[in-house]
DNA sequence: TTGTACGCGTTATCAC
DNA sequence: GTGATAACGCGTACAA
């Protein structure tokens, strides 16, 4: 049987012999209403197939049941999107659909004049009950302060940077990378280096911690001479990587901060003769496309970017925002073919 | 100088002195105002920053201002997505933006159980003026369906397929591949192949088709000698560019239905001890990922993904959808390293 | 050319 | 527990 398309509150409460206030009770949810009631309403509401109409509700209630996800988006400037847009959409749907919310996305161009006023003039035309602002953009005060001036609550989803003003979210570097160094302890390992990144990102210096935390825990003394500097490319990580392998001691384990670093490690690996992972176990961090594409394959951290954006979307739509207060969503390993058991010599 | 955030239709009216009805007029930029009227309004508006409040606007329209986008995401389930989600979004978002549109994108799983029921519940609820459906799901009888049972105006957009019921937008397959074919030719081949893909796909039938109008249009005979067929997989490229070049007058250049049999030719020419593009052109068709992966990259063919969704959207918002008609969007040709003129043997 | 008055489908404030 | 009724901000016949 088919039904008019629009069956509206009135027609439930029509059906249902109540007034139109009980079925918004019923529908949102509210107390006092006597159970029987309240199954009458839903079988009005079933047969009807009713839904209540979004903008009546938004227009009433004077809060759109909105989302708006904010990032930055290589692929529209630029070569293909490594994922982590879809990632990231995946989360913050996640999130809306559980709620009853709708998500409105936003990809950027950072480097777009005029942007931080451009967004300010989304977010004051679609009201939205929240502004979720993903990395690189919510590292960028003006994009930030932008959002803020319009009132509207927002989070900001980025990498171990911790902001007083307002709620963010980031993943748990530190913590990720201290089960990785563990998880090459548990393969035997002993000797293990550590290749620090560009010293720009505050993420590089979590990193560096939670490998000596690892270290530490394993009972294993820390050694400045197994630690080389990078600047996040391959070159570094080759080169960092030669320096290791030439010691008298050479680690059996390399820990690059990034992915292209790692790949620069089995690079010089290659170079000097040694086979990954039987000679050398090579990890990385990011789980950038190129982790899949060398051989072997990299173990490395996976970013967890949905889960990162359903947190801020869930904290959003929840109103739980303590300012200054970080959520922390761990990463995870990704155990590839680049490492294994330690050499037994 | 901070206004409160909320002007309505009424402040602008008072502060320009005049009623909503012509603030409403000017807003929606309707005849019958004197130009000093709406001056005055546009100040008041530019003076008040009054943007329309969404929610009222479709609550008295009765039409959301809405298109919903709907795609399978293989992020959802699998791999990363190749890049034509967040396509398909930018040229969505373009056409939404001009309109003032705005955009609700459902990523799916089109092996999901109860797809179909949860597309319409969607729709039901949203209320949109419009749905675009994406390949792979615009192929699907049952999710059409579900979407045409809804009421709301929708566009299908896939390759080369046609339908009688409902407007939709295609890739211009035949025309791009006379190009392509054409391109080669400008390049000094006279003996092209052609590998043929799996046949159940209508896009197959039409690039071929293009490879003829291309040959005839250059003068070239058609041989079916020059023809192999493949299942569009690498190793059925490779197998058929062995048999190729087998032939007495073997091809100085191969055009495949897909890139990944492309590649696979690629991999034939390097057994072969061929050099390309030197002693063979390749050409494939996609661009997929691995086209810029192997070397030298691929000279294929782009499809417009942002453009199709794009001309689907604007089709929904301007209403013009002649049932049965078929936009075709041409793709593009990206020359690459793969292919270069013929050798002068 | 401009304005009045009502309706869109909810939520929310009170009474009952 | 429940129900009239007034907002919410805008579009739009219909008047003027």
């Amino acid at each position: 049987m088919r039904h008019s398309l629009k069956a509206t509150i009135n027609d439930v409460a029509n059906l249902a012999g109540v007034s139109i206030k009980t079925v918004s009770r019923v529908v949102n949810n509210e107390p006092n209403v006597r159970s029987d009631t309240r199954d009458r309403v839903e079988k009005a509401i079933a047969d009807l197939s009713y839904r209540p109409n979004v903008s009546a509700r938004n227009l009433a209630s004077d809060r759109a049941r909105l989302i708006v996800l904010v990032y930055d988006d290589p692929a529209a400037y630029e070569a293909p999107s490594s994922g982590y847009v879809t990632k990231m959409q995946e989360g913050a749907l996640l999130a809306c659909k559980d709620a009853g919310y709708e998500l409105l996305i936003q990809p950027c161009n950072y480097r777009e004049r005029g942007l931080s006023e451009q967004l300010r003039r989304l977010v004051e035309y679609a009201r939205p009950s929240g502004v979720v602002i993903a990395a690189p953009l919510s590292n960028m005060p003006r994009i930030v302060k932008a959002i803020d001036e319009t009132g509207v609550p927002f989070v900001t989803v980025s990498r171990g940077q911790k902001s007083r003003r307002h709620f963010s979210v980031a993943t748990n570097d530190r913590e990720i990378s201290k089960e990785m160094t563990l998880h090459l302890v548990s393969e035997g390992h002993k000797r293990i280096a550590f290749i620090c990144g560009n010293p720009e990102h505050a993420a590089v210096a979590n990193r560096f911690d939670g490998y000596k935390d690892g270290l530490e825990e394993a009972g294993i003394k820390f050694t400045s001479k197994y630690v080389c500097e990078g600047d996040n490319s391959i070159g570094s990580g080759e080169k960092a990587a030669m320096k290791l392998l030439s010691l008298a001691d050479p680690p059996t384990a390399v820990f690059a901060a990034n992915d292209d670093m790692a790949a620069g490690v089995m690079r010089a690996a290659a170079k000097r003769g040694l086979t990954v992972p039987d000679d050398l176990s090579v990890a990385g961090c990011d789980d950038i496309s190129l982790a899949r594409q060398v051989y072997p394959a990299l173990t490395t951290i996976r970013q967890p970017f949905a889960e990162m954006v359903q947190a801020a979307t869930s904290a959003l739509i929840e109103k739980k925002l303590p300012p200054g207060q970080l959520e922390l969503v761990p990463g995870s390993l990704s155990v590839r073919g680049s490492t294994g058991p330690a050499p037994k010599s």
